[in-house]
DNA sequence: TCTGGGGTCCTAGGACCC
DNA sequence: TCTGGGGTCCTAGGACCC
């Protein structure tokens, strides 16, 4: 989906279009001075959080998700800052899954505004399918999208990103010496700043670099799996079949502090967060019929740096209370010597509260 | 006043077992 | 007086993605 998030806001806000828009930041406090359902003007923004999404106009500018927002201020101060509305996108979003499971139940559910679907068995052109599709998104939605064809999740993912927005391109395997070779790695979905990094100080930066790099360069670099992966990524090659397992391993919540916390000073305010954590935990664990044996924690210290402990326990529990016993036995485990910006506590090995209920279950339904 | 929140997967070492 | 070769589970960290 195109810009997922600032899109849905159009649709709930027109008198917003042409508005250039940033979503990000923390659910809204004191949006009573503010314009617009608690929005301010990028400039105006003082403290802590990131860009979610922002309006192709404001990317323009050079703004992108994950940017500090002080930092994207910087670029387009008078973009409005729109605080999220996660029920707003969860709604928008099984929307469009619906809609697309008229069309194909061969589905991969990946996040929120994204997934891959199998047209194999589908007669007709790829481009016609591909445009039916849109429209159908279109019609439920009333929101745009950019679709990738291909003859496998790898080239199908690459081709989805390059005519955003609004996108329909195909991307056969003949095309990969002119379209995908000029691309920079980065492209390849699993190709990240470090993996980027590696490959620069190779001298390989675009995907055409690495389809002529040495076999045993790859492989001495990278390791046998990781270089095999990288050289068939170059060819267009992938046989990642669909996957459509829908259970998930993990749940957890975390909070970053509007201040960082020191872990005696702000003991019981830190003691009110892991609650507050716990029991959002359990309470979204029950709701979705989960039980989990292994409980975690996750702190990140002033200086950013992330430790994790966890502690796997003999039954499965979607207990608050157990949880919060878990997860301060596993703080105990824990340095303290610096100030805490945040706090999670994760719930895994996840297996269903009510195995019954599962077994016995006919069809699978569609997740969302 | 740099740097959110929710996930998945991989690696690697140690414990423990046969 | 030198110590195998699997396998699984648990824990911690890190890369990456949406």
């Amino acid at each position: 989906m195109d810009a997922f998030y600032a899109s849905v806001e159009l649709l709930r806000h027109p008198e917003l279009k042409g508005v250039p828009l940033v979503i990000g930041g923390r659910r809204a406090e004191g949006s009573a001075l503010a314009p617009h359902f608690g929005a301010l003007r990028l400039r105006e923004y003082l403290g802590r959080g990131v860009v979610t999404t922002c309006t192709y106009e404001v990317r323009a500018l050079g703004v992108h998700s994950g940017m500090g927002l002080m930092k994207a201020a910087r670029y387009a101060p008078e973009a409005l800052l729109l605080p999220p509305s996660f029920e707003a996108y969860r709604h928008y979003s099984r929307l469009f899954k619906e809609a697309v499971a008229t069309v194909t139940q061969a589905i991969e559910d990946r996040g929120i505004d994204e997934i891959y679907l199998e047209f194999s068995d589908s007669d007709g052109e790829a481009r016609v399918l591909g445009q039916r599709l849109k429209n159908t998104v279109k019609d439920a939605t009333g929101l745009s999208c950019s679709l990738g064809i291909g003859p496998n999740k790898l080239l199908a993912k690459i081709a989805s990103d390059l005519e955003k927005p609004d996108g329909l391109t195909v991307l056969a395997l003949a095309d990969v010496p002119d379209r995908l070779w000029p691309l920079p790695v980065g492209k390849i979905n699993g190709v990240g700043p470090k993996v980027q990094a590696r490959l620069a100080a190779l001298g390989i930066v675009t995907i055409g670099d690495l389809a002529h790099a040495r076999g045993d360069l790859l492989e001495t670099t990278f390791g046998p799996r990781v270089g095999q992966w990288l050289a068939d990524c170059a060819q267009g090659r992938d046989d990642r079949p669909l996957s459509t397992d829908t259970e998930p391993k993990s749940l957890s919540r975390e909070t970053t502090f509007e201040q960082d916390l020191d872990a005696r000073r702000d003991r019981p305010a830190l003691s009110q967060i892991l609650a507050t954590l716990c029991d959002r935990l359990a309470a979204d664990l029950i709701q979705k019929g989960h039980k989990g044996r292994t409980i975690g924690i996750k702190l990140r210290y002033a200086d950013f740096r992330t430790v994790t402990r966890d502690h796997t326990l003999a039954q499965p529990t979607a207990d608050a209370a157990l949880i919060k016993a878990a997860a301060r036995d596993c703080l105990k485990r824990v340095p303290f010597n610096q100030k805490l910006r945040l706090l999670g506590v994760r719930v895994g090995t996840l297996c269903p509260a009510n195995p019954e209920s599962r077994a016995f279950s006919p069809q699978r339904e569609l997740p969302f």
